[in-house]
RNA sequence: GGAGAGGUGGCAGAGUGGUUGAAUGCGCCGGACUCGAAAUCCGGUAUACGGGUUUUCCCGUAUCGAGGGUUCGAAUCCCUCCCUCUCCGCCA
């Protein structure tokens, strides 16, 4: 959520900002709920505040012991017309409020202007993509020749896009989630979490899948509603939910290795092929927690860490900045990491790094005091894959594929997998 | 899932309808005393929103697990829900 403040004050700079990324604020809408809240509140605290000052009258009074009935017959009334127009006020601050949790976060000054994903900018590369001397199969080739990996058979457990992993490949799987969380837990100095994966409305709000993209989540039937996580941003940013940390406690930096579920309706062309796309996958997510004067430079440092999986992992990859007109609902400034993959002859998403600012922490309640001036004030909070684990294995199966249609293990996931060089 | 107990400020813990945003203690901050410290004493110590001066500030409103109700007035009475603890059942 935007801060309100600006949205009452700065409506129009606000509309400016916004319609870079192609978001249309309803300017005129705000406007005239805004002057009713006022007109309402007003009145609303006026009344109240009479109402105390006669009741407090009557209580001196009948302490006194003198007849207060003179009093009671002055506040007649007063109680209906309160309670009519309490009712209003709050039926104005929830419509209000829900054009508000609507509203995407403004984009960072930095943030390249473009409409789409054809606007992103890419700031560097690293590593060469590998030249093969025979033709490249793609993921789904390399997995089907072992019964490695097997949609068929996930198709009748759970329908499309899901997919079953056997043998030395799911090995190899578990293998990169090790080795990215040993990665991050020892030497980039996160903490490892292991947070539910079901969690209640609020919480989802609080990082904003919703109320918006309430169709990107799998709901689960009961009482209370809970719906299954898309990413693990989701429990560790709410980690601090309804919290005033200390200084002392900043900054956070929060790990986990989770299953992420989506039900993104609709195709995306080849990435219907294999297990690109999936309603079910895993992912190591970073989340940090800063005082707001870090948090730029803890977007570099997290982006930072993301490549870092991919550097030892010895995967070719490039580094893009999102454009305005890309940029997720919550994000302020993201960096996509994007793997080359052989058999597409392109880079694909693999991880997303963002600065969400105090837009996370506005929703969620979270704030830090600061020491300086004894004031609470709102956390920024960030979120990167560090990275998504069956992309990951994606790339490893097409990156490291031999002729023979085995696969090389990269020399850093070979102690996870008992010294073994090559799967075949 | 069943039975019982309980949810009050950073913590502990009073408070069963009235000048209560809330006693008291602890903690924390500032000051006094001291060469310094401890002890002691004095003062301060929630959050959000709105309004005024928009820098220290002042005023109003709301908040005692959440929501609703009764009342001129609710931390206090009533209803619904949530959570915690104890015991039983079930379960990896």
């Amino acid at each position: 959520m935007l801060d309100p403040q600006l949205l009452r004050r700065d409506l129009d700079r606000v509309a400016e900002a916004l319609a870079r990324r192609g978001f249309a604020l309803p300017r005129e809408r705000l406007r005239a709920i805004e002057a009713r809240r006022k007109a309402f509140q007003t009145e609303v605290e006026r009344l109240q505040a009479e109402r105390n000052a006669r009741s407090k009258a009557i209580g001196i009074a009948k302490a006194k012991g003198e007849d207060p009935s003179g009093l009671l017959a002055e506040v007649a009334g007063l109680g209906e017309r309160l309670q009519g127009l309490e009712r209003e006020l709050a039926e104005v601050l929830r419509e209000w409020e829900a054009i508000a949790l609507e509203i995407p976060n403004l984009p960072h000054e930095s943030v390249p202007l473009g409409r789409d994903e054809q606007d992103n900018r890419e700031l560097r590369r690293f590593g060469e993509p590998h030249t093969f001397s025979f033709p490249v199969r793609d993921h789904v080739e390399l997995g089907a020749r072992k019964g490695w990996l097997d949609a068929e058979t996930a198709a009748r457990l759970s329908g499309a896009r899901f997919t079953v992993l056997r043998g030395e490949l799911a090995r190899l799987h578990r293998a990169l989630a090790q080795f990215m969380l040993d990665l991050h837990t020892r030497e980039h100095g996160y903490l490892e979490v292991n947070t539910p994966l079901l969690v209640l409305p609020e919480v989802m709000q609080g990082t904003g899948q919703l109320p918006k993209f309430e169709a990107d989540l799998f709901a689960v039937a009961g009482e209370p509603r809970r719906y299954l996580i898309p990413t693990a941003e989701v429990t560790l940013t709410n980690l601090v939910r309804e919290r005033i940390l200390s200084a002392e406690e900043l900054p956070l930096r929060l790990t986990a290795h989770t299953p992420c579920f989506r039900a993104e309706a609709g195709s995306y062309g080849k990435d219907v092929r294999g297990m690109i796309r999936q309603h079910q996958f895993e992912k190591v997510e970073l989340v940090q927690i800063r005082r707001p004067e870090d948090s730029y430079a803890a977007l570099e440092e997290m982006t930072g860490h993301a490549e870092e999986v991919l550097r030892r992992l010895g995967l070719p990859y490039r580094l893009v900045a999102l454009c305005t007109g890309d940029l997720g609902f919550a994000s302020a400034k993201t960096y996509d990491l994007e793997v080359w993959l052989p058999s597409q002859n392109r880079y694909r998403e693999i991880s997303s790094c963002s600065n969400c600012e105090a837009f996370q922490a506005r929703r969620m309640q979270a704030r830090f005091r600061d020491p300086a001036s004894g004031k609470s004030e709102y956390v920024h909070t960030l979120n990167g894959s560090g990275v998504a684990v069956g992309r990951a294995l994606i790339a490893v199966m097409e990156n490291y594929q031999n002729e023979d249609g085995s696969i090389t293990v990269p020399e850093v996931l070979r102690p996870y997998l008992g010294g073994v060089e090559r799967i075949a």
